[in-house]
DNA sequence: TCAAAAGTGTTATGATTACACCCATGA
DNA sequence: TCATGGGTGTAATCATAACACTTTTGA
């Protein structure tokens, strides 16, 4: 396929990029206990004017998890992001224009470090709540559903919640990321004392400052923990 | 790029079918108490004489899922296989004469349903134990070792280790199947209370017969069962 | 003092584990 | 009769779930 064909038809499409072939992301971030994805707002194209998944084209001589945290970074300015692939979406007219295939991430960020920074594919970026998401554009929405299903489980069988809190954090903030997440209800002695004896979280000796109850203990979750833990056969289940 | 320069460079190549990006399986079979792999000796091209996962080319307006049970097809014959994604692998020099991605596919076959049916890719055709596997050409042992991996999450989530039993099996075939995939050893009653209190096989009050020791009963995994239980809220974990 | 969340204690139930033991069958 | 796997029973331990209760703090 001739490249200025699809230079034209493609809506960004960079000369030093793999054609048929692009990665779309499913930002997630959880802000006053709902669940959130970055979703873009298209600029220019075929698209113009509606919401979609952040993505981009893939470079000739570039990785496709090197790319993907590109295109993180270039969207949200942050790097050092908890990230993993979904998988490849190939339906063959997923696309309206011409066969592309799509490569699905996922990745968890902490808003309070998040400062958006859209790019030049976007003339909008927001954060939406699960139940607010809209129609997105070409199959955006069964990536969306298939990363909430991945993510439910993953976050069940890898401590990889903690990316969505701020670094320190109580232990019903955890749980309120749990019942959100898995859209169940818990209980609070019980998830208190089943985390607890993980021993996954360091106690930082702190308290919430500022809250109008009794103030809680501040946990941070510290991968070196972790690390060993896994290292001893241990195995994190939700 | 040209397509003649392709047709080339790529060993077999095939003209309505998308370029940068192929498709490879890892077959797993279940044969005498041990996980096998479907590999075949590559005929003609860089690769030959050398083993390697099958795989092939996606044409141009089919699906990857569709791409990848053709491909199975036409190297086993078979047709309804499970058949499930794994992810892309995209390491920018992982194939060494220009860039291409692959998606990675993992089938489960029932080796008595099994015929061999050399394709014309492959001079040879053979099933390999986990621990016997050779050096493979690319990244086919990464694949390989995540698609093990993934198998091993899987199998202790969703009933699906019956596609590599015989339709009919015994309670301690299908025992031995976890034990060999999981990589432990497991206690024959605690595992046949286990496995019988979910309620999802079929007794089919039929014995083994020929066996030099008492006849054990033959069960069968019936997806009906399954899917009524999954319906109500039932959740398979092992 | 009241509301709101922090945090502890207790008990019933069920799942898991470890292991002893009897049964049936062909060589 | 012996080896081999089929199949049942049982008791200890551990995890989970349900819920009552006390503590701390700011408004």
């Amino acid at each position: 396929m001739d490249k200025e064909i699809i230079k034209n038809r493609a809506e960004t499409f960079e000369a030093d990029a793999m054609e048929s072939i692009t990665i779309d992301c499913v930002i997630f971030g959880f802000q006053e206990g709902s669940l959130e994805v970055l979703l873009v707002k298209h600029a220019e194209g075929i698209s113009k004017g509606k919401w979609g998944l952040p993505g981009g084209w893939i470079k000739k001589k570039e990785g496709i998890d090197a790319a993907a945290y590109r295109l993180l970074r270039e969207l949200t300015g942050l790097d050092e992001i908890f990230l993993e692939q979904l998988k490849a979406f190939g339906d063959p007219d997923r696309f309206p224009l011409y066969r592309v295939i799509t490569i699905g991430y996922y990745a968890l960020v902490k808003r309070e470090n998040y400062r958006i920074k859209a790019g030049f594919t976007a003339s909008e970026v927001g954060w939406f709540k699960m139940k607010d998401i809209p129609k997105l554009i070409y199959d955006h929405n069964e990536i969306l559903n298939y990363s909430l299903g991945h993510l439910r489980n993953r976050i069940r069988q890898a401590p990889i919640g903690f990316n969505l809190l701020p670094e320190k954090f109580t232990l019903l903030e955890l749980m309120h990321l749990y019942e959100e997440i898995l859209g169940v209800e818990m209980d609070k002695p019980n998830f208190r004392r089943k985390i607890l004896k993980m021993k996954l979280l360091r106690d930082l000796n702190e308290k919430q400052v500022g809250v109008s109850h009794r103030a809680a203990k501040l946990y941070s979750f510290d991968e070196e923990i972790y690390n060993r833990l896994t290292k001893r056969g241990f195995n994190f289940e939700f």
